[in-house]
Formats: C-alpha cells, structure tokens, sequence
DNA sequence: TCTGGGGTCCTAGGACCC
DNA sequence: TCTGGGGTCCTAGGACCC
C-alpha cells in the first residue's frame, strides 16, 4: 500500500501541478449480503432480514428493517432467538459463491464509470473522478447509482471527497441522512464543516475502539475536533496513522489509489468447528483441508510458501481450562504442493497436539511468500520431485476448475462425501459429519455459478 | 448445544554486526 | 578488560478493516 510519510510529504501526493486535484467517490454496496439475497428472492423486500458467519454463528450483515429492531452486527446468533422469532426475521447462512459473483457483477459495472478503480472490499470500491471535476458530481454519482442498480439489483451509496477518508465519511453520512439520496459529496468546506461537526471520530475510517477511547481523554469526540486537533499530539497518541487520518480529514491526501491488487503477503484458511473435536487423526483431517484451500490460493497468486504456521485452540468462550498452541516450520526450498503442505502440517501438528483437550479451532497460515518462478534450490532439494509436485498441482487445478471443487484431492483430506444440507442442525452434529464441515443450514442457492440453480420463471 | 474468517500496517525490542 | 554507538533485520503484539 502506497502512503506518503506525513513528515517528508510537505505538499500533497498529486503534487504534480498540472495533475487535476484528487477526488474519490466510495460506491458501497447496502447490506450487501442481504442485498444480495433479496436480489434473487423479492419476497425479503422490506422484511428483516440477516447474514449470518460461518457455522452460522453470528450476525455478519443486517438490513435496516433488522437494525430498527435492535440487532447487531456481530451478535450470536443463540442470543438473538427471541427477537428472531417476534419479529419474523429472515435468517441466511452465507452464500459466498453468491456474493462473489454479485460483487464481481458489481465492480464491472462500477469500471464503465471511471478507467480508475480500486476493489476495496467485497462490497467496495473508491473510484478516481478527478478527470470529471468540469461535471456535477453528484448527479453522475446518482448516475452510477442508478446503473449498478438497474443491472445488478443492488441498492448503493456514494461519497464523494478530496481524500479517501472524507469519501468514507460522505457515504456514512449518505447512509444515514436519507434525503440525501444516496450521494453525499464532500468537496466543499462548508459542506465539510456541518458534517463532520456531527460525525463521531469513533466513526472516522481507521479510528477504532482503543484509539477512540484514547482520543476522548484528550477531549476529542467529533471529526471536527479531530480534524482541527493538533497533528503532532495525535501522532503521539495514535502513531503515523492518527496522523495521516487528520491531514485526510483536513483535505490532504495521503491515502492513493490502488488499482493492482498486490499479491497477499499471507494466506490463512482456519475455522471453528461445528462440533468439539479431541483426536489427532481429526485435526490431521480438518488440517489437511484447510491447508488444502490455502495451496489453492497460493497457486492461484503463482506464489510459493516458506513459511508454515499451524494453530489449535479451545473454544474462548467457555469457562475452564483453554488450551492454544502453534508451531511453524520453515521450506528451504519455497513449494505450493498441496501434499508437501500437509505433510508438514501434520509434523507440525504432532508437536503442539496435547491429549484430553476440546479442540475448537484449528487452521494454517502460509507466511513468506515469494514468486514460484524465484523458488531456490540448495544442494539437498530434490528438483526432480519438485517439478513433479507442480505438475501433479496444475492436473488437479484444472481438473478440479472443470469439473468443481474437491473433485480430486489428496488423501489425507478424507473421502467424506459431501454432507447434505437438507440435514437440520442437530443431526449435523452426528460423528459421521467431518468436524470440519461448516454448518450452513440456511444457505441460498448458487443461483449464479451452478446451471442447476438457475432460478426458474414462471413455474 | 450455539460467539466468523481473512487480511494489512505500525512499532518496539531483541539479536547481531561493525 | 571495559565502554560505546549506529545500523539492519526479524518477530511479536497491537490496532484496525471488511
């Protein structure tokens, strides 16, 4: 990520002097997951509805009707019951399939808007209109608006700004004030000043929870008081980033857009599980899977691993004893193979695997990465069965892209078949489901990557 | 019974070298 | 034997984001 150093960067990073001033609007999708879901099924239109994590814990994406009665981001879903059943809420375990897809439509349709585009989330995205300044602004991002509306199906909002925060502050404020119409823009000062007069700094993009506590011991509660704080005592208090936070809010820009996406410095594929798991051979299994994903992405980013890392742990929150351990090995030689990865996870797991312990939680992080085609080899590699493994991979990734995921994989990962979801939840705890099985008892259809969930007109 | 998963960046401190 | 500073690299932990 490019960030110019406040402390050398007198004048702002568009210093160019015949460059146009930088403006950044933020398109961000509402309620995405749930928007997504209402997409394919209008009855939800207008009803509380609610996205729930993995093994449908917790609450991950809320539609206002849902926020109106009082429900959380983040809440489990166990504690929330109640309010469910009154209310009538519409509960979905999430649909990633589905929502990468949307999103992806998303984005496509965000880049016939502007050739400067930066995926900043799933549901995000900052778009570069510094080459618009001669139009109204606001109207085009009304525009865009309308756009991704009528081809997607999802409802947006839009900030428009000098800096990537203030855009970030002009599409929460959007959000929330909604005779604005979805579109607030925030290039003007006067504009700035009522805003940000009543917008918490807790809510300014990048202040957290302890940075927000820390600043109101120093009396600072609005982004304005933020905005109008001295830099250096922020800088203090909250390091380069608080600092970098005030110039943004004053209409400096220090935050650039990024259009490439850098390759990922780290790949971590861990998960809870849907039941308590205490032998070896199961953590080996759920490992093995994991690992499994990780190697994917890792090819996928042509990259290999020198690093492995892997973890088990209790469940935190429940009382008595807790156990977490990890251990890391290191790859002389970087890899990718999906076998050699869980071979070594499987040594590292024997090593921090206690016995008599509930295991909750277990997962891999590959660390270290480095360009495949830069792999070096010492006098003790064996060449020969590396070339061997990177063969072997890339027969298994295209296969496994024709014909689905875990069409063929390694051994160690079990033969399980896949579970069948029309299983309700207490079943779902039965031994004979792999403890590393997500449950997902409220999954949609992928109605946009799988012929056979099409959805049908008229029938 | 039931509480997500996957990322990034920054800083401080230790190890090590000259 | 004692004393000293400066530089780099690495890692763990904290904080934040979606």
């Amino acid at each position: 990520m490019h960030k110019c150093d406040p402390q050398s960067q007198v004048s702002p990073a568009h210093s160019s002097c015949c460059a146009p001033a930088p403006i950044f609007a933020l398109v961000d999708g509402n309620s995405f997951y749930c928007s997504c879901e209402r997409v394919f099924n209008p009855s939800l239109i207008n009803q509380p509805v609610i996205v729930l994590s993995n093994n449908d814990g917790c609450v991950i994406s809320r539609t206002d009707e849902a926020k109106a009665i009082g429900i959380k981001m983040g809440d489990p879903l166990h504690l929330i019951g109640d309010s469910i059943k009154r209310h009538r809420v519409r509960v979905y375990s999430s649909n990633y399939a589905l929502y990468g897809d949307m999103s992806a439509r998303m984005m496509a349709t965000l880049a016939q808007f502007t050739p400067e585009l930066e995926v900043y989330s799933i549901d995000e995205a900052f778009l570069s209109l510094g080459g618009f300044a001669g139009r109204d602004l606001t109207d085009y991002a009304r525009e865009i608006r309308r756009v991704v509306r009528r081809d997607t199906g999802i409802p947006t909002a839009i900030g428009i700004g000098p800096t990537k925060v203030l855009a970030k502050v002009a599409n929460r404020a959007a959000k929330k004030n909604k005779v604005s119409g979805g579109v607030l823009n925030l290039c003007d000062r006067a504009v700035q000043d009522s805003v940000l007069a009543e917008f918490a700094a807790a809510d300014v993009w990048g202040i957290g929870a302890r940075s927000a506590a820390k600043l109101a011991r120093m009396g600072v509660t609005t982004a304005m008081q933020l905005r109008d704080a001295d830099a250096n005592a922020v800088r203090k208090l909250l390091t380069i980033v608080g600092q970098r936070i005030v110039l943004e809010l004053r209409g400096q820009s220090c935050l650039a857009l990024e259009m490439v996406q850098e390759d990922r410095k780290q790949i971590v594929s861990s998960k809870s599980f849907g039941r308590p798991v205490y032998k070896l051979d199961e953590l080996k299994e759920a490992l093995a899977n994991y690992a499994t994903r990780a190697c994917e992405k890792l090819r996928r980013q042509k990259s290999a691993c020198h690093t492995l890392s892997v973890f088990v742990q209790t469940n935190r929150f429940k009382d008595g004893p807790q156990y977490y351990n990890s251990g890391t090995i290191t790859f002389g030689a970087g890899t990718a193979s999906t076998v050699r990865m869980i071979a070594a996870a499987n040594g590292v797991l024997e090593n921090i695997f206690r016995d008599g312990i509930e295991y909750k939680k277990a997962g891999v992080i590959l660390s270290d990465l480095r360009p495949a085609s830069a792999v070096a080899f010492s006098l003790f590699d064996d060449q020969h069965k590396h070339a061997q493994d990177i063969k072997a991979m890339s027969v298994m990734d295209a296969i496994n892209a024709r014909m689905g995921r875990d069409t063929l994989k390694v051994g160690a990962c079990g033969a399980s078949a896949k579970p069948s979801w029309s299983m309700n939840a207490s079943k779902a705890s039965t031994p004979l489901v792999p403890a590393w099985i997500m449950k997902a008892n409220m999954r949609t259809k992928c109605y946009t990557t799988r012929w056979q969930d099409l959805l049908k007109v008229g029938s």
